[in-house]
DNA sequence: GCCGTTATCAACATTGATGTCAACAATAAA
DNA sequence: TTTATTGTTGACATCAATGTTGATAACGGC
């Protein structure tokens, strides 16, 4: 043994959830045991249940920070309102390829989804409704909801089963590149 | 105990399966442990290692008795040829109400996914070009190609955050109702 | 009826993951 | 320096799930 660090409380439950989503990412839900992420951390699992609880709190909280980012995406991408192509295309790029639809895959395959507040949800959305609203200039309410519906469903279906598709598709990379854009497009 | 029932293999496998997928859908992943589906399927998880080897050969043969069904669905769905809307939403529908979002986001979730024969798979995907070409009149590949692409990831979305998603957007019981109609008609 | 096959199960063995605890030691405050 | 706090850990305890085994008995074929 070499010598022994002493991180803060924040810093250590910072990096194990950085570690746990790498390994979510890279093996799915089976790399979220506790014994595994905190030895990738660089401790031991006792460490990691002193920090976070139990097993349950630690995949909460990597869920709550993993919404956040999701959010915080979503967020950003809404300040391309140059036109409505931009909008819905950069929309559908943040959540198509910015690694959350594991974020969403792993919610339906758990059974009870925990609450989880979604109040910050909500606000993004209807900031999201507004937003679109001025942008597209769209008269009714419904077509609305509806093109932002088959955004984000098409952005998570593509996140999910993207590569699957594409491939079964035969498409060329350049026409899946294109894909995003062609998405928007279609909808202004 | 009663009298002891003897079924067949093929009913016992056939029960332990469909067992087996009633239990993801209601209670996600954690669900298919065989101890909990042996006994729901009423019998004991011996029998159950005795007619699929072990655990993980039980999810094989889930998952692709489950592949094979979302393909059934598929095709069945292309046989509505009627005008190109009725083709795009009925995919659509077969897609996301069928229940076989689930499978999508289990393998999602999955670290490697096992290969699993590509091939069914792929003369589906065949099929539904020709048969989209047919009925839209497309000219260019790339078009098609991405119109199937937006169907299916929509529906996938759709049937994976679909509720959490109409709920955000506060939208109503109907205009949910006409979401695969709507799609549809924007594709034709 | 007799017999061979095999679906079935209770009991046991095993493994891996989760959680507990007492002790150690790094850091900051006094 | 002394002290209080707490991040850290190895060793142990616990539990749930998986897998094994030997025996039983249901069913089909003779």
């Amino acid at each position: 043994m070499t010598v022994k660090r002493r991180r803060t409380a924040d810093e250590a439950r910072a990096v194990i959830l950085e570690t746990a989503a790498a390994r979510l990412r890279e093996q799915g839900l089976e790399g979220l045991n506790i014994t595994g992420v905190a030895e990738a951390a660089g401790m031991s699992h006792a460490t990691l249940i002193h920090h976070f609880g139990s097993s349950g709190e630690m995949r909460e909280a990597l869920a709550e920070k993993m919404t956040l980012e999701l959010i915080n995406d979503l967020v950003q991408a809404m300040h391309a309102k140059a036109s409505p192509a931009d909008l819905a295309g950069s929309v559908f790029s943040a959540l198509a390829e910015g690694g959350h639809a594991i974020l969403l895959a792993w919610r339906a395959v758990e059974g009870a989804g925990q609450p989880q507040d979604p109040e910050p949800v909500r606000q993004l959305f209807d900031r999201l409704l507004k937003t679109t609203q001025e942008v597209l200039d769209v008269e009714r309410r419904e077509d609305l909801q509806r093109i932002i519906l088959l955004v984000a469903t098409a952005a998570i279906g593509y996140g999910i089963a993207g590569g699957v598709l594409t491939d079964m598709l035969g498409m060329s990379e350049e026409t899946v590149q294109g894909f995003p854009g062609w998405v928007a497009q279609n909808m202004g």
